[in-house]
DNA sequence: TCTGGGGTCCTAGGACCC
DNA sequence: TCTGGGGTCCTAGGACCC
């Protein structure tokens, strides 16, 4: 039987900055989205005050003031060091998949288990600062269901093992609806109530033939999860991506065609460098932008795509289509919101597929791109960048309440006095 | 005034083929 | 009057996740 345990970060994005700054511990704290537009993170005493996950800002201000709440704009390059940190760290105790940000599955099959969840929590908060909770079992579904317990009862101290008796939560399936469940949301558990199934429980013991019928062969597999049946495999081993989207709301509203234009340029870049990155090349491109969908007045989200001659991941190349297809959909008169760009139809740089009318010098154009990968490695993100993306740039998203990226920048590192 | 961003998988239906 | 059977590929849309 292979043995799946989940650790998850307790409110990852709250605790890095605590780690960086011990003021906050004890204090109501949220991390809000891009844009500083919706709250994505919050500290246990935050939730305790109410304050909705995916809340608007805006919506929460006077709760936030009444309160005294910490509000901070998301820091990414903290959060994504911190999240190398510890992944590594769980990776000196078993094989894992990390699954996000802030949690991965460890594989502890044949392992010795006895306090083996506390001593891996106990390790990753004394080496990273940050706290995880565990949860063990025979499928990642029920690993997934054990972790939420562990991080919610105090009396497990972090870590909930229920591999030797999965039969030993199923008073807490019973009063617990289906939505918990790791892959059923809100949809399904409206359709799954029509058929008079509630609980977890209930939905765990139904009929395989008339869950196949009603919801497919993803409902099946969570079904046989739940009983213990693993259905959902590790992947030790990072898939490369299928697409690449990257796209961001403006600061503030964008009218003309040359700032979008810019922004337009600006996701180019990013999405080619992480292409390049996982040496893919991009047959399809799409570029979209739209008006804030919130707002009254007139609406505008036109998006179109192109074939590319070749498959490419130089920034330079892709950009050109882009402009051209900026171009075509733009219309004046419109205050615009947010544009992005998506890329897609991947092939390794490797099985790039020629073309007869290609005049391009490919080497010459993937020694360019690998030169500015380096050199933006080394000096930073923009050290070198391609005009198209902007000098001055005044649509960039806000981060208005950002903390210091404490690991990642030499001219940003925390003091010691 | 102010409302995030980036992914995956599955299915149904249409187009097309022999 | 009567109009097969089996398959693939592609796309759009729905559902989910963090």
């Amino acid at each position: 039987m292979t043995v799946f345990a989940l650790v998850d970060c307790n409110n990852f994005y709250v605790s890095c900055e605590r780690v960086f700054n011990p003021r906050l511990q004890r204090r109501p704290v949220v991390i809000l989205s891009n844009n500083d537009g919706c709250i994505v993170a919050r500290s246990e005493e935050a939730k305790a005050l109410g304050i909705e996950m995916g809340e608007p800002l805006f919506k929460a201000r006077s709760k936030l003031n009444e309160h005294d709440v910490v509000v901070l704009s998301s820091n990414y390059s903290l959060y994504g060091d911190m999240s190398s940190r510890v992944m590594s760290t769980l990776g000196r105790f078993a094989p894992l998949e990390v699954y996000s940000i802030d949690e991965s599955f460890l594989d502890l099959t044949g392992m010795d288990r006895s306090g083996l969840g506390q001593r891996i929590g106990q390790t990753v908060k004394q080496w990273t600062g940050i706290p995880v909770s565990v949860g063990v079992a025979p499928s990642k579904v029920l690993a997934k269901l054990c972790n939420k317990l562990a991080k919610k009862t105090p009396v497990y101290r972090g870590c909930l093992d229920i591999a030797d008796d999965p039969g030993s939560i199923d008073p807490i399936l019973g009063s617990m609806t289906v939505d918990k469940i790791w892959g059923i949301g809100g949809r399904w558990a409206v359709r799954l109530a029509a058929l008079g199934i509630v609980t977890a429980l209930q939905f765990r013991n139904a009929d395989i033939a008339m869950i196949r019928q009603e919801m497919g062969i993803v409902g099946v597999r969570m079904v046989y999860e739940l009983r213990g049946e693993s259905c959902l495999p590790l992947e030790f081993l990072p898939q490369p991506r299928q697409q690449i989207v990257s796209s961001r709301s403006f600061g503030r509203y964008v009218e003309r065609v040359d700032e979008l234009q810019e922004a337009v340029a600006y996701h180019i870049s990013l999405a080619c460098r992480k292409l390049r990155k996982q040496g893919s090349v991009a047959e399809v491109l799409t570029v979209f932008f739209h008006t804030n969908p919130f707002a009254d007045g007139p609406q505008y989200s036109p998006s179109a795509s192109c074939s590319m001659a070749v498959g490419t991941s130089d920034t330079l190349e892709v950009l050109e289509y882009a402009q051209r297809l900026t171009e075509r959909m733009f219309r004046a008169g419109y205050k615009y919101n947010k544009a992005g760009i998506m890329l897609d139809r991947f092939t390794p740089q490797r099985q790039r597929q020629g073309n007869l009318f290609d005049d391009t010098d490919r080497p010459a154009s993937a020694r360019l791109m690998e030169a500015i990968d380096a050199i933006n490695g080394k000096f930073g993100d923009r050290a070198v960048h391609a005009a198209a993306t902007g000098i001055k740039r005044e649509w960039k998203t806000k981060f208005e309440r950002r903390t210091p990226r404490y690991t990642t920048m030499w001219d940003e590192l925390p003091l010691a006095r």
